[in-house]
DNA sequence: TGTCTTTTGTAACGAACACTACAGATTTGG
DNA sequence: CCAAATCTGTAGTGTTCGTTACAAAAGACA
């Protein structure tokens, strides 16, 4: 038996959420900035979507399958680790610096959020190894060093780009970072 | 005409208020923390330092002079660009995770110190641009994209030194790092 | 229409925040 | 030893935090 119908839609409402979230973090915006962002009071919200902390679990879980899925489908995509990579850095240039959206990205922002970023390097690790393994990449070269210094840059991306860097400084940044890539032995 | 004598050591408060600042941010610690964790109470603590924000703002003066130093004295005492940036690398991979300390760099997290960033950027760029004046490094070289790649870098190590990466990774990437330097034409 | 269910706005809760008024304690200078 | 000056601890200030009690409003089903 159904009642009166939630008058906003809540996927707009987890959208300007996860904006701000992104914007300030976790702990700098509070529930007064939501509600008064989204216009829907405190006990809407919190029907909605559970307490503070819940309302941020979701709001990740959306941003990992949309703005930030960039990076998986090029690790997923990609024929090599090196092509993954690539534009992996390429992308991230454009991403976190998108004009409509929060500079950088939310889950390199987000302290709490390592066992993410630790999932990431260990994808990419497995795809270096694999080329490693294939010969693609010189046997020499070590995967688990390789990702890390990867997620490095990335890192440094996000940060420059939430300082204000332009997006030809962070394409400059992936041009630089790919020249550390390990060439085949002739 | 002076008065009753002040019952701690300012500079060893100011190192411990530093280190809480250094390990949980500037929002996520709280006045009461640092009294807490001083023994101070807060007229005290205010007596001596004015109020939070410039207890901050002393602190980071204070770090630049000790923990934070070594960069400015690699790329100071340093001959060339290079050398100065296979060290601040090197040490790096060491400071960020001293046992005795919070992890990574207190500058570097702050969101609100880019200044200081921009500033660090802009000496390396340069020392870059004097070496390749000098011939020291080759022509194409562009100073500023190669002084913001190695920030990227730097700010990278000390994410990761955060999310608890070990020193043998942080070299690593140093390493790694290092391999995209512009090699001289022969 | 009447009843049941769910959402809504108002208005508050206790806790934590940065900060300080005030009075007693402690020191130097006269 | 007295008086002026500085520091200390207690106990507050008003504000903001995340969260919720409550009753009116609104739609679904009998």
């Amino acid at each position: 038996m159904a009642g009166r119908r939630r008058g906003f839609d809540r996927e707009e409402v987890l959208d300007q959420v996860t904006r701000a979230f992104w914007r300030s973090g976790y702990d700098a915006t509070s529930v007064a900035d939501l509600t008064k962002l989204t216009g829907v009071n405190p006990p809407s919200l919190y029907a909605a979507f559970g307490d503070k902390k819940a309302l941020f679990n979701e709001v990740v879980e959306r941003y990992r399958r949309t703005y930030g899925a960039f990076t998986t489908r090029a690790v997923d995509e990609e024929p090599t680790a090196r092509l993954a990579v690539e534009r992996v850095l390429r992308e991230a240039a454009v991403e976190y610096i998108a004009e409509d959206r929060p500079r950088g990205c939310l889950i390199l922002s987000a302290p709490e959020l390592g066992h993410l970023r630790k999932a990431a390097i260990a994808a990419l690790e497995d795809k270096i190894r694999h080329d490693v393994d294939t010969g693609e990449l010189p046997a020499r070269t070590d995967p688990h060093a390789l990702a890390v210094y990867v997620a490095a840059v990335v890192r440094g991306m996000s940060d420059l780009a939430r300082d204000g860097a332009t997006r030809e400084e962070l394409h400059h940044v992936a041009e630089v970072a790919m020249s550390a890539w390990p060439s085949p032995v002739p």
